[in-house]
DNA sequence: TATTGTTATACTCTATAACTATA
DNA sequence: TATAGTTATAGAGTATAACAATA
């Protein structure tokens, strides 16, 4: 039936994604980092404003204040501001974008999507992953 | 790359399923419950070790405990003994199968996975994710 | 010895609300 | 008025370590 069917492939992607945030967490903590703040780094190829940070993280816009300020500290990014005054820009650093290189590599390392996926099969989850987000 | 496309892969991932995080902490509140207590009941269609249900919650089997005594709290479940006196089994009871009963129909109303997806795209989704876990 | 569950603890993630500055 | 960012706060989720009971 289709409510069964809805609900236990909700919660096979939840099981799923458990899988992916422990390893996430291992590298991140491998470079001194949480693992909220390793997803800012690999989302931050371009300078962006905080609230669209906020965006793709999938959390309030308050909690990248104290993002952003540990990132700081870390010299992994800096704040820039925009051409409208409000808006303030993360961009990463040098260090920064050596963190985002470590991370890309660690992360692609004995990946379960490289190792129980196919190029074809990662290919068709990336396509139906963009039209749920 | 090959790199680039299992990170990019791994964050799409993530910020697909902060959608279906949200919304699924808006069912389960709805119901009085938080989104851990809500997938424990769901994951509890049969009566399970409680940790049975830590490995299936993707958490460390010390958080079962006081899942499970807040869920016995809420009338949800109760610990039944297992034939090896070491085991607890999680069931549900009539309470909680009426909560899994509202969740599944409510997690379903409204979905992405039927707004966004065909019922082959979900049918394909299913068999990516079965792979990953 | 090995495994299940429990307890205590600390850290991370997250939303809400009230605030300031800028538009 | 509306929007970006900040601050303070409380709640939820999580792992680690040490422990008791059972196998």
């Amino acid at each position: 039936m289709a409510a069964q069917e809805i609900s236990s492939l909700t919660m096979l992607l939840f099981e799923a994604v458990g899988a992916f945030r422990h390893r996430f967490a291992e590298v991140a903590a491998e470079l001194g980092l949480t693992p909220l703040q390793a997803r800012a780094i690999l989302e931050l190829e371009e300078p962006m404003p905080m609230r669209d940070l906020a965006g793709l993280l999938g959390c309030d816009a308050s909690n990248v204040t104290g993002l952003a300020d540990r990132l700081e500290d870390l010299s992994a990014i800096e704040r820039v501001p925009g051409t409208d005054r409000r808006y303030k820009l993360l961009s990463l650093t040098p260090d920064g974008q050596r963190f985002r290189g470590e991370l890309h590599q660690r992360v692609t390392e004995g990946s379960l999507l490289s190792e129980r996926l196919t190029r074809a099969e990662r290919r068709q989850l990336g396509v139906l992953l963009k039209k749920l987000v």
